[in-house]
DNA sequence: GTCGGTTCTCGTCAACCTGACGAGTAAGGT
DNA sequence: ACCTTACTCGTCAGGTTGACGAGAACCGAC
């Protein structure tokens, strides 16, 4: 199941009472009870996601290519406009199972940021609210949708040609930097893994997220020292080669004490 | 000046080509190249704020009494709607302004998270994005409205009595388990203090947002041992009582490594 | 069937960081 | 003068990390 995902509210305070307002002639808002204030204006909501998952020893992204204008034909991030009624989060499963035909919602799914520079759709004002979404390998068929409009991009190349429409490449940017800094602090990693995995296969992921390399050593005993990050089934596999590795499912910690370090902190 | 605004964006693929839509009857929303889709239903957007600070040993949030409907007299977060042609940081820190007759921006800002529950607001459809605002007591006069518009409220006695408009407490609740995470990582703590500080006064910032004893020689030996994080004037100061300390300014590191450990990490 | 290659798992050791705490310094108050 | 307060420096045990050695267990080649 997705994670919590918290309400909205709004609010008007009886503002403005300061004197600084330059702006245009939209006085007051107060006085008709019950309304919403006559000088507020509309704006379209739209949810992006930024779906992450491992596949061939790569980190990927999902991408859409537009079939409208603008940035027709372009490649942009999955997404759509929120419908009437419809939460934000609820709007990004199902923006998700339209274009991707997942019958599963993502092992994660978390809000990301909300973008909305006044001028970032040609079309007019349109604030999207961008959720990251981890998902493995095995639930991610893109179905649904014809071949050509939806594809797994390494996240390394997404942005080569033309580059990603609207501020997308911005976006999924910053997914990515909170993909590599969430991993470090919560368990999330195991969202990439299938239901059962070997302690190699998560070290991949730590690796392809962070683009470093890993002690096996090290990294076996952090991650079977940390209470609640993985629970040993018994069983073996040789899937990876070599010697038989156990096989562990997820834990029910969602926070890491102490926190996962990657190397090289900041500077490339 | 405030942190980076990440900017927005929105897209619509040419999406719904698959066959689970059973909702109403807005079909496609391709072909007219340029417009907006005609079936985007709009909302009203606005922003709220959760500034905090720290007065008289506690730290507090600013809070606003609401003067019209819904939620008539109720406390709320201080907030209102994003204006045409306003970027989102933007709207927060003018409604700041208006709101509290600040005039410099706070000493930290960044988006918290967007709350677009459809049924928050009673008057319709109105989605808010959250701020999250520090800033130290001295820039925090509360000018510009009149004293019984707006008041400091010690975080723990926020939401008694009525409890505050919408869904506020939510937010706040977040807002603060934000900032509680935050100093963790990173050096905004000092966002609370004024310009020139003693680690004394650091640490009772600390020990106020984490609700925590510190030691305060492991303290002074951790803040004083990470790189960045303080700049030592070489004046020296004796309002704290005792010993003269010795004064500091904020550093440029943005990040800290290895992070403060706040004590008892998940259960009080 | 043996051998080499591969990978998993356990162990060791120095370096570092943290928490707990002792002790000295330097001001103000009575 | 003396006490109180608070800052700053040190010490020490315990835990964690990074680097690395070594054995166990499987596969494929010969």
């Amino acid at each position: 199941m997705p994670p919590p995902l918290e309400p909205s509210t709004a609010t008007t305070a009886d503002g403005d009472g300061g004197g600084n307002g330059g702006n245009g002639g939209n006085g007051g808002n107060g006085g008709n009870g019950g309304g919403l204030p006559t000088d507020v204006a509309p704006v379209a909501l739209s949810v992006d996601l930024v779906l992450l998952t491992v596949r061939r020893e790569q980190l990927h992204v999902l991408l859409v290519r537009r079939g409208i204008e603008p940035y027709r034909d372009r490649w942009a991030l999955p997404g759509g406009f929120v419908r009437p009624g419809e939460d934000l989060a609820e709007a990004a499963v199902r923006e998700l199972a339209e274009e991707t035909g997942l019958r599963h919602p993502p092992a994660h799914l978390e809000q990301l940021a909300t973008y909305g520079a006044p001028d970032r759709d040609p079309r007019g004002r349109v604030v999207t609210v961008a959720f990251l979404a981890l998902a493995p390998q095995s639930r991610t068929p893109i179905a649904g949708t014809d071949a050509a409009a939806s594809r797994w991009a390494p996240v390394a190349t997404a942005g080569d040609g033309p580059g990603l429409a609207f501020d997308h490449a911005a976006i999924l940017a910053d997914g990515l930097e909170r993909a590599r800094a969430k991993i470090e602090y919560s368990a999330v990693a195991t969202a990439f893994c299938e239901p059962e995995f070997t302690v190699a296969e998560l070290r991949r992921i730590y690796e392809l997220v962070w683009s470093a390399r890993l002690d096996p050593r090290n990294f076996h005993r952090k991650v079977t020292g940390t209470a609640g990050f993985l629970v040993p089934t018994g069983r073996f596999t040789t899937r990876d080669g070599g010697r038989p590795a156990e096989l562990y499912r997820r834990g029910d910690a969602r926070v890491l004490h102490p926190a996962m370090l990657r190397p090289v902190p900041r500077l490339p």
